[in-house]
RNA sequence: GGGGAGCUAGCUCAAUCGGUAGAGCAUCGGCCUUUUAAGCCGCAGGUUCAGGGUUCAAGUCCCUGGCUCCCUACCA
């Protein structure tokens, strides 16, 4: 972009309709071409980081630098007519530095203007331009900022009278002009739609918004970190699906002009991974965006993350080893970010041991310790779920499959009575509710089949499944067709019968463990943010008309 | 889906029973070379979310709509 383009674009006709408060800050920006300035910067290769320029001041460097100019400041007063040459000898080792950063603050003393500037490294940096150090322009510049503005300074690292690590500048130029007023400077943005819809507005000002999604990056990092030493390969299948699967949700769904096709937005990457086992890929993962057309609430937002990964010859076990260790690996790096213990992690109300070996329970024995009978005890079931007014038959009046009832007791009731505080896996979950898992041998002829399936709980919320996954395939063909009672539209998409993936299991499938992790609810927890909308950048708004 | 709260200056918030829309910060003008949310003096800043209604009079009461947040429900 060029200044032409930036500083002249539309001015003319718009100047009316602009903000005054826009309008002094463009007269501002003017004042400092006309000063000599460029507005908007360009490239700079010597920047430190407004942290490690603090970390370069040097105390006895400054010190020297004092006790000469005091030295100097004696002799003059001794000799006011002392030559300049008999002078004691001016000491300067304090570290050059040049930065860059938001102007957060401003104090304008008349001859000495205090800036304090803010970068990704620190939230407030002060530096000083004084008319007697720093070039003329420079200091004529600090005089004319606004409150946004970005600037670099150049000069030498020194302490001030009250102690405060400074830079006092001997150059400033602008890097880029801020023409929006910016939020209340005490009492910041707290206004949560401008929050979200303006989120590089709520990065500027809350620099803890920052700190997350800088967190959030560097989990992701370590998430493949990890898995690549586990010699997990990355790989990326289509997010257009002819036929969305692996899931049981709602697709988006949208078309395809030159092909003239349907197609949805993925609402699982499941069943194309597994199709990469089936050639011969012996370990993979995928960062997967997925699409659900949904509602939106603080644990829900219609496109999220999820990490899934396949390992041939694994198995539902080998995969809760690997999400133990990837979870605690995740919380390691967040307690070290942020000062805590990992044993002793706060995600709101609660502290989190993510230390201590992971809990497990079964489907059944959670069941039985929370409801206080069996899950084969049907009738029990169906009881219980009345008197707690649950769902029992689907809204045209069809009555639940006994495994449905069993499964809303269990949510509506085991889930919860599972300690928030402590990561827990709930393993072997019935086998009808899972219709991509491999049974769970010598259960067959049991009155509830189960299927070797664990999901992890933490904090009261669902991170992730994990399976022996169903390769055989003819059982894989008949769970497709298989239709519980009462089961809804959503459910039924789970269900979905995909002829290419049989055909894909035909081929043969080595066995396998599969995982899937919400990441944004691990980003959640590792970040104690309590919304969805505080770990993803951009959120799902309604859209405004302007 | 159900319930609750909210939307006033650029931002954060006031405005009593329905009776002249205010403050702080930011901005603008003036002073100031060691400030820390700098300070002092002065000025200015409004389609009270939108539309309709009641009333002599509406930010305030009523209706409709928009957007946001919270609770709840749903949601692998």
């Amino acid at each position: 972009m060029t200044e032409q383009q930036t500083t002249q674009s539309g001015d003319a006709e718009r100047v009316e309709d602009i903000h005054h408060l826009e309008q002094q800050r463009r007269e501002n920006r003017e004042k400092a071409i006309g000063l000599g300035f460029s507005p908007y910067g360009h490239r700079e290769d010597e920047l430190l980081s407004l942290n490690e320029a603090s970390g370069r001041y040097d105390e006895s460097a400054d010190e020297a630098n004092k006790a000469s100019l005091q030295a100097r400041k004696e002799s003059k007063r001794a000799d006011p007519d002392i030559d300049e040459g008999d002078l004691p000898a001016l000491v300067d080792d304090r570290p050059i530095v040049r930065v860059a950063g938001r102007v957060v603050l401003q104090r304008d003393n008349g001859n000495l203007v205090w800036l304090n500037l803010r970068d990704h490294s620190n939230d407030s940096f002060q530096v000083a331009v004084s008319k007697r150090d720093c070039e003329l322009a420079g200091f004529k510049l600090a005089k004319l900022l606004d409150l946004g503005d970005i600037v670099v300074a150049e000069g030498p690292m020194t302490m001030t009278r009250t102690g405060e690590v400074t830079c006092w500048a001997s150059s400033l130029s602008p890097a880029s002009k801020c023409l929006v007023p910016p939020p209340e400077k005490h009492a910041g943005l707290t206004n949560t739609e401008i929050r979200y819809r303006q989120r590089y507005i709520d990065m500027w000002v809350n620099p803890e918004t920052t700190r997350v999604f800088m967190l959030r990056s560097k989990l992701m990092r370590a998430v493949r970190g990890y898995l690549d030493g586990l010699d997990f390969l990355e790989v990326e299948t289509p997010v257009l699906q002819t036929q969305p699967g692996g899931a049981a949700a709602r697709p988006f769904r949208t078309h395809m002009n030159a092909l003239d096709m349907e197609l949805s937005l993925r609402i699982a990457p499941e069943l194309y991974l597994k199709r990469l086992l089936v050639g011969g890929m012996p370990r993979v993962y995928e960062m997967s965006r997925n699409f659900r057309n949904e509602g939106v609430d603080k644990s829900h937002n219609p496109e999220f993350t999820s990490m899934e990964l396949y390992q041939a010859f694994g198995n539902y076990e080998t995969m809760r080893e690997i999400a133990e260790g990837l979870v605690r690996e995740m919380a390691s790096l967040a307690g070290s970010e942020r000062g805590v213990e990992l044993s002793a992690m706060e995600f709101g109300d609660w502290v989190i041991d993510y230390e201590s070996p992971f809990a497990q329970i079964t489907y059944a024995e959670l069941f039985r310790s929370s409801l206080g009978f069996e899950i084969s005890d049907s009738e029990r079931a169906r009881a219980e779920a009345e008197k707690r007014g649950l769902k029992t038959k689907s809204e045209d009046g069809v009555a639940f499959d006994d495994i449905l009832v069993i499964n809303e007791l269990f949510e509506e009731v085991a889930e919860r009575s599972i300690d928030p505080s402590k990561p827990t896996f709930v393993l072997d979950y019935p086998a009808a509710l899972s219709p991509l898992t491999r049974p769970k041998a010598g259960t067959e002829n049991d009155s509830v089949p189960l299927a070797e399936r664990w999901d992890l709980f933490i904090a009261g919320m669902e991170i992730g499944p994990a399976y022996t996954e169903l390769n055989d395939p003819d059982i894989q063909e008949s769970k497709f067709r298989e239709q519980l009672a009462g089961i809804d539209d959503e459910e039924s998409t789970f269900r979905t019968f995909d002829a290419d993936f049989v055909e894909a299991l035909k081929v043969g499938m080595p066995p396998a463990g599969g995982l899937g992790l919400g990441m944004d609810r691990l980003v959640m927890l590792m970040t104690n943010s309590r919304s969805i909308r505080d770990v993803l950048p951009f959120p799902m708004m309604r859209s405004v008309e302007s």
